[in-house]
DNA sequence: TGTATTATTGCATCATGATGCAATGACACA
DNA sequence: TGTGTCATTGCATCATGATGCAATAATACA
């Protein structure tokens, strides 16, 4: 299963199966920010940050603009935010009814 | 990233970050079907058929339960078609706003 | 203009998911 | 008890995502 022909479906499920990811949605829903900005709060080379940025640009979940010599990276739909809440809800859930597995 | 120290959330987007497995869960919302009827419509092996339905079974995506000599699999949690449903708009949505990229 | 910063990309390496075959285990039923 | 079906798992192989280093391109600014 090769990427292009891959349903866009599946290929935005895997732009959002990475801890790191999920983590920069979260720190881009404060205010838009720069690649500088965004790797100081994850502990990875920047080029690795780049990188999992330009997989969310492909899948329209994050856009960019220039501004004063920096690129700003913002979310580009704020249908991810209801999408990952409405996770967050199934996920603990699911949890809770198998607490007996993780506890 | 391995196994048990992935976030429980990115775990689950990766579960979903697969055609078949999407397929799957497609072909369990009209009803609960064993191993074989399923098996009979993607166009894989048995193993890989049962292996995708652990890893959905794994984060409650998707339960069993026995019945007469056959193992019936079926939705845990009907949340997933919402979500999948809101995804197909994001992705939908995004792929308009780009068609130049696509046609 | 020269230097430092910013962002991307090539490359190599490692980890992990995907797949099919074969073996095994579980179980219904003749 | 023997046989066939159903479902899972071990194993090997391939494809692909993840990561870091280094090189490059673009550009702000002294």
């Amino acid at each position: 299963m090769t990427a292009p022909a891959m349903d866009p479906r599946s290929r935005f499920f895997l732009a959002l199966s990475s801890d790191q990811r999920l983590k920069l949605i979260e720190l881009l829903k404060e205010k838009e920010k720069n690649l500088s900005e965004l790797t100081k709060e994850l502990n990875i080379d920047v080029s690795v940050v780049s990188r999992h940025l330009m997989m969310l640009r492909n899948l329209g979940i994050v856009s960019t603009k220039k501004d004063k010599g920096y690129l700003y990276f913002f979310i580009a739909d704020n249908r991810i935010f209801d999408l990952i809440l409405l996770t967050n809800q199934i996920v603990s859930d699911w949890f809770k009814h198998n607490q007996k597995m993780f506890g």
